[in-house]
DNA sequence: GTCTATACGACGATAGAC
DNA sequence: GTCTATCGTCGTATAGAC
């Protein structure tokens, strides 16, 4: 069918827009990553580009997405936490990825922004399994049981975040190992210490 | 002396932009806030701003300074946990200035913008007090001695920045509830337990 | 549906007069 | 120290070709 075609042309340009404005800003950072210079290392004019993503803004949630479908894709296998970890690990080979999220996490405080609800809605999506998973480890005894699961996921999530701004400020922090030292502390203490 | 008139004059007309500046993003959001908005409010050209700040980002930065340098003054006689948590409660009173903090510290990954040098040296001036003042609670017995105090204190910084970011998505967070939630997850847990 | 050319208003910043 | 005038760039709306 002739329609099928076109749209199939139509999700592949959208990708490779998506390829070509993450790789401007690794490049140039965030700053410096005009509409202009991604519509031309994409091989498109400005207006071209706007077709498939609406506006600037949009195209760079449109790269959080397809982010966060292609992690779900790779780790859906694995533990919860191990794929966390995974997540973290990885993301350090990707600074102008991390850039661009720290950037519209930031971003996202403003209720008008495209990034405002896009975070909602992958913050709610996203710790909800999370919590309980983590109130099943409770039951398990593995984990302390004195402390309130929706802590748990929201701080793993904020300290994530966190981490990864403070990285691109200083590239010698080891994000999973602080995430690692953190879960440490919720492992309850061993019946014979002290 | 003519000379300190002058003189005088110029720093008080930068605290005025100052506040101007703030009261613009507080008004209209970070995004909103434009170097003509900005210079309106203080009764002033776009150029005759710059005179002062030589940039739109060195201007956001000062503000970020000279909140530094009020917060040092109002805290200082405090216990040093008291102070970080005094100064989070009171964040949630100027979501304005908590915008601007995570604008600038997502922007601070670029090393080209004026933040980057400003949150380095930031990180570097708070970080080490602490560190030294949790080593000394450790040795007191007051929190735990299995983990090291300088992951305290970069878990604090980076959680507190964390959580301003998602506060300003989500204003139902309860921020000073949940770093104290951390703090209570640092104490040694008691010998008498299980 | 896909895309280009053109144009517009707003932006941050600079030069130089006063 | 502060202005006006102006610059180049930005994001993007519009009109219309294919």
């Amino acid at each position: 069918m002739a329609g099928r075609a076109v749209y199939a042309k139509g999700i592949a340009k959208r990708e490779e827009i998506l390829g070509a404005a993450l790789a401007v800003v690794a490049a140039q950072g965030y700053r410096g990553a005009s509409v202009r210079d991604i519509a031309d290392a994409a091989g498109l004019s400005p207006a071209g580009l706007l077709h498939y993503f609406g506006s600037k803004e949009e195209l760079f949630v449109a790269i959080l997405q397809a982010r966060d479908e292609h992690d779900l894709r790779t780790y859906a296998d694995q533990d919860a936490t191990a794929a966390f970890l995974a997540v973290i690990r990885h993301n350090a080979s990707v600074p102008g990825l991390v850039q661009l999220y720290a950037q519209l996490a930031a971003a996202a405080g403003d209720p008008a922004h495209p990034a405002h609800a896009y975070f909602r809605e992958r913050t709610a999506l996203l710790e909800e399994p999370f919590r309980e998973l983590f109130a099943a480890a409770q039951e398990r005894g593995e984990i302390r049981d004195d402390v309130d699961p929706g802590w748990i996921v929201r701080t793993l999530r904020v300290l994530a975040d966190g981490l990864q701004s403070a990285w691109l400020v200083d590239p010698g922090i080891d994000m999973p190992a602080h995430i690692e030292q953190f879960l440490a502390l919720l492992r309850p203490l061993p019946a014979t210490a002290r």
